[in-house]
DNA sequence: CTTGACTCTGTAGTATAGTACAATGTTTAA
DNA sequence: TTAAACATTGTACTATACTACAGAGTCAAG
C-alpha cells in the first residue's frame, strides 16, 4: 500500500540506511522484494521490527539473541514443547533483567533523596545496588 | 585483611585477568596499590565493583555509562543539584528499560501459554511487544 | 534533459570491549 | 632449589556492530 524504499525505512526507524542492510545481511530482518531497478521496497510494518531491534539492542540483547526472539516461533522442525522450553529460559533471562534494574533504580532513588539532605551526601554506593543475591542495602 | 591478586579477584568476580587490568586502563577501577615486587593487590570489596560492572554491562550499559554510575556521586565540583539532576535522568533511563523488559516478558509469557494448547501457534509476534508506545497487544 | 538526491554492490575503516601473546620477573610448594 | 604457577608491561589481535566510501545506476523536479 505505501512501500517504503530503504531511505524512507531507515528514517523512521532512527537508523541509518547502513545499518540496514547490514541487518539484512546478518539475517535480522526478510531480504526484501526489489522493484525492476532493482531496488528494496518494504512494507510498512518493517519500521516495528526494526523499532524492536534498536530497544531490544538497548537492554543488552546481542544482535544473534535478537534474531533468536524474532524467529523464536518459526523453526518447522522444534515441537511446541521445544519452543515453549526456550521461550521460558528466556523469561527467566528476562526476569533477571527487570530485577538487577529494578535495585539500580532503587539506589538511584536513594541517592537522589540524599541529595535533598543538609549532611554530605549518602555514602551508600550504587555499587551495593548488584550485590550478588540481591539482599539488604545499606544497612537500612 | 584478606587482600587479593589481581589473578584470585579475576576469578572471584568471573572475569579474566586482562580484564581487570583493561578496566583498570579504562578508570572503571582504581589503580591499586603495589607490592614491593610490583604486584596488584586489591581490598576484598573490589570484587563487587566487578561484579557491577559486569550485570551492569549485560543490562545494556556501556562502559562509559557504568563510569559515570560509579562515580556520579564523587564529582567534587558538582553541587548536589547537579548530581540529583544526573541521577533523576538516569532514573527515567532504567525506568524505560524496566518498561520495556517487561513488555518483552509479557509476550513471552503468552507465547509460552500459546504452546500448551491444541492448535497452531499463537501468530502474536514477540515484535508486538516494543511498539512504540506499548499500548495494545494482539488484539486480546 | 539535466542535476541532485536517491539507490545499488562491494570493500574498507571505526569504536567498543575485550583477548592473547611475548618477554620478563616473582612466589610457592614439592 | 628449582619447576609450576603466578605476576609485570606492552603490543597486537579478535568479535561485534556499525559507518563510510567508491563507482555505478535510477528517479524526480525544474
Amino acid at each position: 500500500m505505501n512501500p517504503l524504499t530503504i531511505g524512507k525505512l531507515a528514517k523512521q526507524a532512527g537508523l541509518g540506511i547502513e545499518t540496514v542492510r547490514f541487518y539484512e545481511r546478518q539475517g535480522l530482518i526478510e531480504p526484501p522484494p526489489r522493484t525492476d531497478s532493482n531496488y528494496r521496497i518494504y512494507p510498512k510494518e518493517e519500521v516495528n521490527r526494526l523499532k524492536f531491534i534498536k530497544r531490544a539492542k538497548n537492554l543488552g540483547f546481542t544482535l544473534n539473541e535478537i534474531k533468536e526472539l524474532l524467529f523464536i516461533r518459526h523453526d518447522p522442525h522444534a515441537t511446541k514443547a521445544d519452543i515453549k522450553n526456550r521461550t521460558l529460559d528466556k523469561i527467566e533471562d528476562v526476569k533477571q533483567k527487570i530485577s538487577d534494574l529494578t535495585r539500580i533504580k532503587k539506589a538511584l532513588e536513594h541517592l537522589a533523596s540524599s541529595c535533598d539532605g543538609h549532611g554530605p551526601l549518602e555514602e551508600c554506593p550504587i555499587l551495593e545496588a548488584l550485590n550478588s543475591d540481591g539482599a539488604e542495602h545499606c544497612g537500612h
